[in-house]
DNA sequence: ATTTAATGTATGTATATACATATATTTGCA
DNA sequence: TGCAAATATATGTATATACATACATTAAAT
């Protein structure tokens, strides 16, 4: 569906202002759609993402700072989202000896299945994935890429 | 800068895996940048869409309904934006005598003049279109919306 | 060695947001 | 006409988020 029916809006000052606001939209439409999915789980997509952050370095533990810097949606407090994931038991927090100040947070098995059951049912947004081909996703991939600089 | 690099991943599972995490980056970065721009004028994204919504329709009025359809980021209560915008003076409501369920919102002069003077500064997001050529904004907008479907 | 700066994490607080629900009014239909 | 359903907007409430700031610890500088 064309962006000016989205918004029901007529007309753009030029195509690159059109851009801003399709990539605003197509943004906040595809992380409502990964939302929804997630709450089915009663997580949030933030934890999401975090879990799948501790499993990709999973036997490995990962700081608080690892964490951030590899967030899709960096924020500026991952204490309270790994909060929330140590109470449902989904990861856990082991303060660090050789730096006082670092904890070391891993997933744990509860959460590496957490993932798998996630990971297994295909989500509105890998549905519509199909929409490309492998050809356009990679344009549009590098297009991404260029437009930030 | 790609992707991997601004996340740090170095793998993905194909070209689809990180279209999506691209898309709700590259959203989030570009709403991030906007805001910043319209924080310097003490309003929030949301409530500058709002107003050029408005300015889309003066002379003539807008109603409560047909703001939230129009809206980028559709939200449940643009009520409480539209009370933002009333105290601030940018924005007027009258409430509809054909419809007394109905609530007319126009955009004041207050609110005309603000809009100019946000648009007459260029944000950040704007400095960055200029990575793309015309051609490449409108490769970008037809991928984007048949991504959508 | 002692002070200062930097780093890593956590927390206080105000605001924003999602979601459910309420209220008022109008419409449609028995 | 009278009453249920639909519509338009508003509000209560729990949670999320942004932003500033605090705290503890380590590194650097003098």
């Amino acid at each position: 569906m064309r962006i000016e029916d989205e918004i029901k809006q007529v007309k753009f000052i030029d195509e690159f202002h059109k851009l801003t606001i399709n990539l605003l939209f197509s943004g906040k439409w595809i992380s409502d759609m990964m939302n929804s999915h997630h709450k089915k789980y009663d997580i949030t997509s933030q934890q999401y993402n975090v879990l799948r952050i501790l499993r990709g370095q999973f036997p490995k533990v990962a700081t608080v700072n690892l964490i951030s810097t590899r967030m899709i949606d960096r924020m500026s407090n991952v204490s309270r989202l790994i909060d929330k994931l140590e109470s449902k038991k989904l990861v856990e927090r082991i303060s660090c000896e050789n730096d006082r100040r670092q904890v070391d947070i891993t997933i744990t098995t509860r959460g590496l299945d957490l993932l798998k059951t996630i990971d297994a049912t295909k989500s509105e947004v890998e549905n519509k994935l199909e929409n490309l081909t492998v050809e356009e996703a990679t344009m549009l991939n590098n297009l991404l890429d260029k437009f930030r600089g």
